[in-house]
Formats: structure tokens, sequence, C-alpha cells
RNA sequence: GGGUCGGUAGCUCAGCUGGUAGAGCAUCUGACUUUUAAUCAGGUGGUCCGGGGUUCGAGCCCCCGCCGACCCA
């Protein structure tokens, strides 16, 4: 037997003696009258009236002292020390708390005292075993020294935390608090965006025809229909459908799915924020995303400024703007409008760099503007008017036609939105999709298939509208200054245990 | 896809030039009624990622594979 299984053996035999001395390792519930935060917030009151409090969490840490003993409970990921005293509890009762583990979740009443050390502390006056743990947990030891928070054995092999993330929760208070964060931007954006009229509206994951991006779709299947299904790589073209059915503005926290590589800043399924309103353009869509970028910041961290990587990031709206042709030439260096088809195709070839698909101005432009610009765009920018060929759903500008009124945000060198003056003409609408497929024809990865419902909604009438995907993930990332999307998305996407 | 580093006890890690597999924590037994990385004494615990090779002998060297982390495209 190895040593787990028989921690796990003894675990079990202390389950089977606390049954046969009568008590029940997995009561139904326990009464508590304050959380460890309230606990801390409230130490004096707690102390002067010597009420009784009670509090139940996980006990992590146990200080025996033969017939007293000292014990860490933590719960809203915080922790705080008890003290037990046989005398006080009584013996049977101490008996049960010695066949306590770590792991085990128990619930205590009792009243605030200091030690001699100074650390505030619940005195039990008495306790209930209210889960047994069965499996060790590998708990880190946190030792204080001169204000400074020294953790040995800390739990950090990220695969292990990432397949138990409970786990990575239970021992990281930190990761906790990544991603209670993370629902402080929801929220945020939610109440933001209902204050602005938008209704909070769902769409189909499973789709017969995918679309609304460039991307590779997962395939699955339906049995009763006998019909395969995409996931979702967008839920654009729906959100516009429900424009065109009458709502005036709606907004869908989604789920998408892209079949694609995993690195520091792409996962399988990741979350976006997609919003469209009726009658307006990209202007209006501008102001929302930056204010809804600044109000999180706000949310999150108290300021508009956040430190990410040892960049400072003023978040603060207005951004400026730069159009697409600018930024390549006053970043890279480069004057594409001088320049013929020959000689852009001569500087990518010698620059090494890879069109996916044959060559045409526009996603050439786009190209030589993500190899020379997109890293420098640290501080939030709108990079505005994209060459005509970079989407189909999108509006020409109303000043150049070889255009379109699109922006996308960047900050820290990453494409952090991408907003368009939605298309609404169906015939322009049509033709550019057909186009879209003769280009995936002739070889071209990742163009997007013709929805022949989406184009019937169009023809109805849709109104002139706005239209953004945010990534959610990097917004949380840059926030909470994480470097990878593994760590603000709970359970990433791993290959399977074995 | 390419490069670098790594996989040893439940956890964090050490293991020299190839010579009987180690520490701390956890766990177990005992002592201890204000301790705090509790302490003290004693004990249990190993498919050294897998497969092959070299060798008298492999955790260590070689080859193949699996898994992971980081960097790059």
């Amino acid at each position: 037997m190895d040593n787990k299984e028989n921690q796990q053996q003894i675990r079990l035999a202390k389950l089977e003696k606390i049954r046969q001395l009568g008590f029940d390792p997995y009561p139904y519930s326990y009464q508590i009258s304050h959380t460890i935060p309230e606990i801390y917030s409230n130490a004096k009151e707690l102390i002067d009236s010597q009420s009784d409090i009670s509090i139940a969490g996980r006990l992590l840490a146990i200080r025996g002292k033969g017939k007293a003993s000292f014990a860490n409970i933590q719960a809203q990921h915080t922790r705080l020390q008890i003290y037990i005293r046989q005398d006080t509890v009584g013996e049977s009762i101490f008996e049960i708390f010695k066949l306590c583990d770590i792991g085990d979740h128990l619930g205590i009443s009792g009243t605030m005292m200091y030690t001699k050390t100074g650390e505030l502390t619940l005195r039990a006056n008495s306790f209930k075993l209210l889960s047994k743990s069965i499996r060790p947990i590998p708990v880190p030891k946190i030792e204080e020294k001169e204000d400074e928070l020294i953790i040995h054995d800390e739990l950090k092999d990220k695969e292990l935390r990432y397949r138990q993330r409970y786990l990575d929760l239970i021992l990281n208070p930190n990761v906790a608090e990544v991603f209670q964060k993370r629902s402080v931007i929801f929220e945020t954006i939610r109440e933001y965006l209902r204050g602005e009229k938008f209704l909070e509206v769902e769409t189909p994951t499973l789709q017969t025809v995918y679309g609304g991006a460039n991307a590779t779709p997962f395939v699955t299947h339906h049995k009763a229909l006998d019909q395969n299904f995409f996931l979702r790589i967008s839920n654009e073209l729906f959100l516009k459908r429900l424009i065109a059915g009458g709502f005036d503005a709606v907004f869908e926290f989604v789920k998408d799915f892209r079949n694609e590589g995993i690195d520091r800043t792409h996962n399988p399924e990741f979350s976006a924020l997609e919003f469209y309103q009726s009658y307006v353009d990209y202007n209006t869509i501008m102001r929302h995303t930056e204010n809804i970028f600044e109000i999180c910041a706000k949310a999150v961290n108290s300021s508009t400024k956040v430190e990410y990587e040892g960049n400072v990031i003023e978040l603060k709206s207005p951004w400026p703007r730069l159009s697409m042709i600018e930024a390549i030439h006053t970043l890279g260096g480069i004057s594409l409008e001088e320049m013929s088809d020959n000689e852009v195709k001569d500087l990518i070839k010698k620059k090494g760099w890879k069109l996916d698909s044959g060559y045409n101005r526009g996603l050439a432009t786009q190209l030589i503007f993500e190899e020379t610009c997109e890293h420098q765009l640290i501080q939030p920018t709108f990079i505005t008017d994209h060459p005509k060929e970079t989407s189909p759903l999108c509006k020409r500008n109303r000043e150049n036609p070889e255009l379109l009124e699109r922006f996308e945000a960047y900050i820290n060198g990453w494409e952090i939105a991408n907003a368009y003056s939605e298309l609404n003409d169906p015939v322009i609408q049509r033709s550019l999709m057909e186009d879209q497929v003769k280009r995936g024809r002739g070889g071209e990865k990742e163009t997007q298939p013709l929805d022949e419902d989406f184009l019937r909604a169009m023809e109805y009438g849709m109104p002139p509208m706005g239209g953004v995907g945010v990534g959610i993930d990097r917004l949380v990332m840059l926030l909470t200054g994480q470097s990878t999307i593994r760590d603000v998305i709970l359970f990433p996407t791993m290959r399977p245990e074995n």
C-alpha cells in the first residue's frame, strides 16, 4: 500500500470511528453568524461584547498542545485562528476534534479574543464536524516574517493547478481574487449596458451555419436530427438578426469556440462581449468601448491606470485614433500609400512574412500592420479604416470606398475589440458573402460561409447600426495582471488526464 | 511547427565523476492547556514518466516515445 492510499485508509478509519461515537460526519446544515472577513472588520466590538458568534470553514492547520489546540479555519478564502480546549468543549467533543484532519469542514462557535502574541482568535465553546475529508490536501506553510509572507511548499505546478482548480482556489487566495475581479468586470459591463438601454440576450451555441468571424469551427453531431452542427465561433450574425427583430440595442456575454492553437492569449473556448445598437455608427460604439474599459478599471483597481508586465497603461477615455495606413507610416516607417503592388509584394517577401492566400492589396496592408505596428500599441488605441478586403460584414468608409468603417482597439499589443458600422445593404452583403465562399474554394483558409437566413433577415430590412466584439478574457488579464489566459479561465482546456 | 528547460515520496525539492534512493512538509505513535512554518522524540511511505540500449552496475550516459512549462513562428 503506498502512502497516499495509506493516508486515505487512515482517514476512512477515523470516519468510521466518528460514526461509532454517534456523530454524523456529513450533517445537513450549520447556522453561521459571521463570515471571517466580517469578524476581522468588527474585531473590536466582538471582543468588547464577548458575544457568541459562529463560523464555518475548512480546517487548514492544527497546532496541537495536548489538552488544547490552535487551528486555522479558512472561509471566504480568508483564515482565522481558533483555540479549542478540552475543559471548555468537553471530553467527548474534544475526542471528535482529535479525529479531524486538515481539509475537514468545521462549524465553530465561541467568543473572540487576542492571544498573547496578538492574533485575533475564536475561542471555541463548541464545534461540529461538517464534512470529513478523506484525501490529504497539500497545504503550504505560511511564515510571517517582518511583515513579509513567506510561503513554503507553495502549490505552483501549473498543470495540477489547472486540472484541480478547486485545490488551486483553496490554497492560493490570490487566484480566487482574480476570479472575484472577473465577476466584478461582468457586473460592471452589465450595469453600464443596461443603463444605456441595451437588452441582454442569448443566442445559439449550436449552429448549422457558422459565421461572424474568420476562424475554424468545431463540428459536432445531433443524433435525433442526424445533422452536423458547428459550435459558434461568433454570435454576431444572431445579434444582428435581433436588431432586425426590433430590439434597439442588444448585448450578450458569449462563449465562442475556435478550433485553433492554444497559447498565452488563446484558449479554444473563450468569452466575448458583443453588443449592437441601432441607428448609430462606429463612433458611438467607440465611445461605449472606451467607457467600458475605463469603468471596469475603476471598479477592479480603483484607478484608470493599470500596471501590466512593467507598463503603466492609462485606460481613461478618450483614446487616440489612428488609421491603419497612418499607423503603418508612423509606427512601421513604411509609406504604403506611395508603393506599387509589386513593391509591396517584394517587401513582404524580403521580410519573410506570410499571406495565407494569394496577394491582394487589402490583406497585404493588414499583414504589414500586424507585423510592424501591433506590438507597439501598448497604450489603448483605436486603429480605424481597415482595407475593404478585411471584413465582409462592414460598411464602406463614407469618405473612401477602398476602406471600411471599422475599428479595432489595441492595448498592450493585443487586439482587444473589433467593431463596425455594420453593413446592412442586403445586395452588397450577398455579394460579399458569395465572394468569401469563392475565396474559400480558392484555398484561402478561414473564410466565412454564406448564411442564407441571415441574408433573409437583412432583406426584410435592418436598421443602420454599430456593433463590437470585445475579448473579455484579455480584458480580465489586463485588469488583474495575469500573463496567461489560463489564469483568468477557471477551467482552461486541457488534454485529458492519463 | 521550431528551440530551451523539466518529470524522483501525497506536496515542494536535493541527488556529485555511473557505485545500496534523500530532506522538509504531510501522515502515524508518544509528550505538551495562549501556539503560529508550533516544538521535542520515534516510525511509515518510492513503477526515480514509459520503452529500448551501453555497462559488472543507470535516477544519472545514449536512442525512441509520452506529458508539461517557457520562448519563438
